[in-house]
Formats: C-alpha cells, sequence, structure tokens
DNA sequence: TTAATTGCAAACGGTTTGCCACGTT
DNA sequence: AACGTGGCAAACCGTTTGCAATTAA
C-alpha cells in the first residue's frame, strides 16, 4: 500500500528550483533559496520532500564524495565530473553506455540495476586561481 | 611542512585487517574488530588513523551510497559493485580503463586525476532469498 | 627531548523524526 | 472526515576534535 501523494506548494517550489539549475545543489542551498519565497519553510521540509520525490523518481541523489548529498533533477542516465579543489560537480556530456551493465552482471553474477561513473579533477576556474584543499576531504 | 607520521600498533593493525578482507568494511566494522586485540582502543583512533592512511595512498575511501564510509587497502584502479539490496560492496573484476581520463579531460576542461564507476543492483544471494530495503536509502 | 599518537568524551553537522496544527483530497 | 504535509525543535548517528597522558623517534 503505497502513500498517496498529495500536492503542495513547498514541494513544487522546490521541484521547480531544482529543474533551473544544473548545480547539483546541496540541500542547504535549496532550503537557503526556497526560504526566499517562503521564509517559513524548515528544513524538515526540504529533506522530506527531496525524500519523496527521490522515491518518484523525479530527483537523483548524488552521495558523490563530500560528506553531505547533491541532488539532481536531471533523471536522465548521465555521468559527473567533481572538482577536487572547490567541490563543484558538473554534468559530463559523454554519452552513455548502458551496454556496460550487461558485461558487470555477466562478471558479477548480480542482477545489474543501473550504474554511476564520476569523474575527479580540478576544474577551469580552481586551474587558474591554484587554489587547494577540499572541504571535507581533508585533502 | 608535512607531519612525520610514526609507526604504531594500532594503525598497523588497521591496515592489516583492512589488508585482510575484501568486504569494504566499515568504520564500526573495523572498530569491533580491533577491539578483540586492542580493548582499550577509540573509535576516534580509528578515524584519526584511517584519515592518515587514506592521506598516506594506502587506503580508499569508498564514499559511495550508503550514509556511512567504506574503506579499501586495494588501492589499484578498480570498480566496484554494491547490492541495493542487503548494501554489500564487491570488487568488480573489469579492467580500469584510463583512457576514459583523457575523453573526459577533453570534454569538461578539468583537469581529471581518475575516474570511478560503480554498479548497482541485486547480488546473488538477494536474487535468492528476494529480500528488500537497502538500510539508509529508503529503498 | 619533542612531537606524533592515544583514549576518553564531548562536540559537530548533515539528516531524520516526533508532535501537533494545517491543508489537500 | 481522512490523512498526507508543514513547521518547529529535538534526536540521531557517523565522524571529528580538544585535552591530557603516552609513546615512538
Amino acid at each position: 500500500m503505497t502513500i498517496q501523494h498529495r500536492q503542495t506548494k513547498q514541494r513544487a517550489a522546490l521541484l521547480d528550483l531544482l529543474r533551473s539549475t544544473k548545480s547539483h545543489p546541496t540541500a542547504a542551498w535549496l532550503y537557503e533559496r526556497l526560504r526566499a519565497a517562503y521564509p517559513a519553510m524548515s528544513q524538515g521540509t526540504v529533506y522530506r520532500n527531496l525524500s519523496v520525490l527521490a522515491e518518484q523518481g523525479l530527483v537523483l541523489v548524488l552521495r558523490s564524495g563530500s560528506t553531505y548529498d547533491r541532488f539532481d533533477a536531471d533523471t536522465s542516465v548521465h555521468y559527473h565530473i567533481m572538482c577536487e579543489s572547490c567541490g563543484r560537480v558538473d554534468d559530463l556530456p559523454l554519452s552513455a553506455e548502458t551496454f556496460r551493465n550487461a558485461e558487470a552482471e555477466r562478471v558479477s553474477g548480480y542482477l545489474v540495476t543501473g550504474h554511476r561513473i564520476d569523474y575527479f579533477g580540478i576544474c577551469p576556474e580552481c586551474q587558474k586561481s591554484k587554489k587547494g584543499g577540499f572541504p571535507g576531504t581533508g585533502t
């Protein structure tokens, strides 16, 4: 018996905001932005709705390197690249290779449902500024 | 000015333990095991030493899906596959394709230092038992 | 000697949750 | 009316850290 979710302006605003950016924002960033329109909105609401949206397949959770999650409303199969210096995350316009799943399945015995490819490096801006130190990894 | 690390039996025991398993253990698992030999050892020591070993390149941190980290003393370039049902993590014996880094570099403008490929699916055991529910993801 | 390391325990911080009023259906 | 959702604040829990005592070099 699955829950019958209702429409709320808070959740709609959250999804709109997430769809309006390609910055793979954190929950904190989303919360801060949403408070501009809904000053009373709480963090709990943000987290609960992110969870609902993820459950509905409308949002991806990128638990991808730092201590906090990032979220992505682009639910198509695509890859990411993150900067080890400043922590920014970008989409990587490489074609998704779903055939890889079959290969992994054959080798592992798992029933493979998907895969993730994340690249790491230094983004163009950080290459210029030569700043170091990724927040949260101690590097 | 880098820190001159010393040899301690706690850190040696931690690395030995991590090298003795392919289960990509959590800090909690390591701590529990180490207490058998060193009843007074604290969690702080485990975390601090994991951090030192990671910094020395002797251990990889797999921040790969759950809410807590996993660690791997196999620092060669290799891929992982994790079960969405029980959370186990296995190595995936697929050849590492370092050429991919160059491709990502060209497309993104990043200075690419590496990449990670993680596959997701249901492990052989969970396929048999048909158990569901990945701890920590709400799935 | 000296500075890295430890055990202990408190603090940290992102995330989750209990409670009750409110809003959607 | 029924029940999902919101706001608020406390709880949660994996991880980090301050401190004084040890210990490796």
